[in-house]
DNA sequence: CTGAAAGCGCTAACAA
DNA sequence: TTGTTAGCGCTTTCAG
């Protein structure tokens, strides 16, 4: 029966016992065991490579990445902060989920692991120092409030950092975003097209970055088509659209025949809501959401909303990082991705009754 | 060759830089800052040590981790394998996001980081090797298939491991699980107990052992009740409810009045079905769940389910684990939590029409 | 109470 | 082609 080869420290073999079993010096096992130069195929004969190789197999050697670390190579390990505080709701499970899959599958395939950091924010100077040796390469900050202290300290270290779905200006760092602004745009467009000329907007009533900017870009487009948003039509989910506020916006004198929400889940809840109030989606209402998260598809009618390439954001930012911590200089800008208006069945013409003034 | 600077490379200050600093030795410096020895404290003179410390602060001193790890002290350190390997879908991401958030959260509290290990689970013998000198201090291994070589891979190096989600027998180590068995019995018998006579199970096509635990106690619940269960009432979804399958189900000559199913999203879809096929609920037809995810509550109507804990019980393996890795033995045995009928709107009586044989 | 010294496992000059 | 050697930053006896 083969030895088994124990715990890290409870005695797992070691490049020393593989030199010593193989008969060979320490460094010799070393370039073999990870064929450090390119040339170390010259290095090594082939006899002596095969037996220590052998050796190695048969003891169940694997390198000691501490120590390994301790030389200063790189470590090959991403950090990962995400920053959605918030306790684990339907929009946060989708988005996690998919950063998680599109960094962990990105990093794995470039040979890295990835590790969680959520060290507290506050102090967030103080925080980025502890990173810093923790034996990571670099950070992938998901989106971090607007001002962030972490991003900063992590930049001033000069540790490789790029931040996910939050790309406010005077960022220290490199990011990648979808284009909300673009998104926004599409939404409203595409409802102004479909003959609405009363829209309302439902948003988060947390402040975030992309939040702010998709309402203001619907109300930029809003304007150029020289239309107006009264005060109460721009509303805050709390954060979901709840009956009441429905029946608000439906009971004004001049009611709404579309609502833009900030993303999907407050969409979906909406086409639910208005359902429960006999309000019939899309001949009564039309309704736009943002994400194109599964709420999209599941909701009943499926909402027509703006897609986010989320898995391929993800894995570009990824790929950034992974390319900074290789030596790339890469520029603190943007990289901005397109989103796309997927056209489903929550949107459609204002009837023509609720249409008129 | 350039060595590119590694985060930890960046000339952070090192121990010795505050050694020297404070005028005092290395090992001095060392005790004071991580108050080493519980009589530490009587070890170093009161001025000495505020000034070593004063000096650390000064200088931003965080200790290096790698070469704190090569002193074989614990690295406070989780490994966490997730095991769905599916692309992300709406189950997936409600079970992936909680399970990660109670890692990370019990994890951090205990003063653990966890990172993710997603090698190749084919060769896992080799791949538990591969693992052990990562510099994790043990695992965390969620949802492993059934005969998974991973973890007696894990186990027979004597790393700590826990699984979760996956108690099959022979496992050789510690899991935690909710009893799938009681919980499909909950369900069964409230539909039993509501007058349901003709009740049909829907499973994910997946044989997953949770999954096949539910269907087998179901039956024996209805044998139980001298109910018997066409063999057409055992249906799989692939993975959801088509409406096909319905259709077929509820045109039989005796179509049955309920169907309890494998888990939340199937059940709401189902429901969602139901609802376009003209099939009103519960009136019609019962549906009931398991999970109590967020699908349940979204559901229209919400689904009666079958809770599952499931962020106490990766709370509780994340302890185990730890207090494995700090020594403690754990038996190799599963705990079990109890699952929780929860009853909303999509059970009710059957009507009697349809519940005449 | 404090310092000197010996490594932990590995890599990379530099020798041979 | 191979071996020797000097650390990486830290902890920990063991002497002063």
């Amino acid at each position: 029966m083969e030895v088994l080869p124990t715990v890290q420290g409870k005695g797992a073999p070691t490049l020393k016992d593989i030199a010593r079993e193989a008969g060979v010096s320490l460094a010799t096992a070393s370039v073999v065991v990870n064929g450090s130069r390119s040339d170390s195929e010259v290095r090594v004969g082939e006899t002596t490579r095969t037996r220590v190789l052998e050796v190695a197999d048969r003891l169940g050697y694997s390198p000691n990445v501490m120590a390994r670390a301790l030389k200063r190579v790189r470590l090959n390990s991403l950090g990962l902060s995400f920053h959605y505080l918030n306790p684990v709701d339907a929009i946060a499970d989708h988005y996690g989920a998919t950063v998680l899959k599109a960094v962990i599958g990105v990093a794995y395939d470039a040979g890295y692991n990835v590790t969680h950091f959520h060290k507290p924010w506050h102090d967030a100077r103080q925080s980025a120092v502890g990173f810093r040796d923790q034996g990571i390469d670099g950070f992938l900050i998901i989106s971090p409030a607007p001002h962030s202290q972490l991003v900063s300290g992590l930049a001033s270290l000069n540790i490789p950092i790029i931040v996910l779905s939050s790309s406010f200006n005077q960022l220290a760092a490199p990011s990648v975003d979808v284009d909300n602004s673009k998104g926004a745009r599409q939404a409203t467009e595409h409802l102004v097209e479909l003959g609405h000329r009363r829209i309302a907007h439902v948003m988060d009533y947390q402040t975030q970055f992309d939040t702010i900017s998709r309402r203001d870009t619907f109300l930029s487009v809003m304007a150029e088509h020289g239309l107006m948003v009264p005060e109460n039509f721009l509303q805050s989910g709390v954060p979901h659209v709840d009956k009441d506020m429905l029946r608000y916006l439906l009971g004004l004198p001049n009611p709404p025949t579309a609502i833009f929400t900030t993303n999907d889940w407050i969409a979906s809840r909406a086409v639910r809501v208005a359902r429960n109030l006999g309000v019939r989606i899309p001949e009564e209402l039309s309704i736009v959401g943002f994400d194109d998260s599964p709420d999209a598809r599941a909701a009943d009618p499926p909402l027509t909303t703006i897609r986010q390439p989320l898995l391929e954001m993800a894995e570009t930012a990824t790929r950034m990082l992974i390319r900074m911590i290789e030596g790339e200089f890469i520029a603190p800008k943007t990289v901005w991705f397109d989103p796309e208006l997927v056209v489903r069945e929550s949107s459609g013409p204002p009837s023509a009754s609720r249409a008129a003034k």
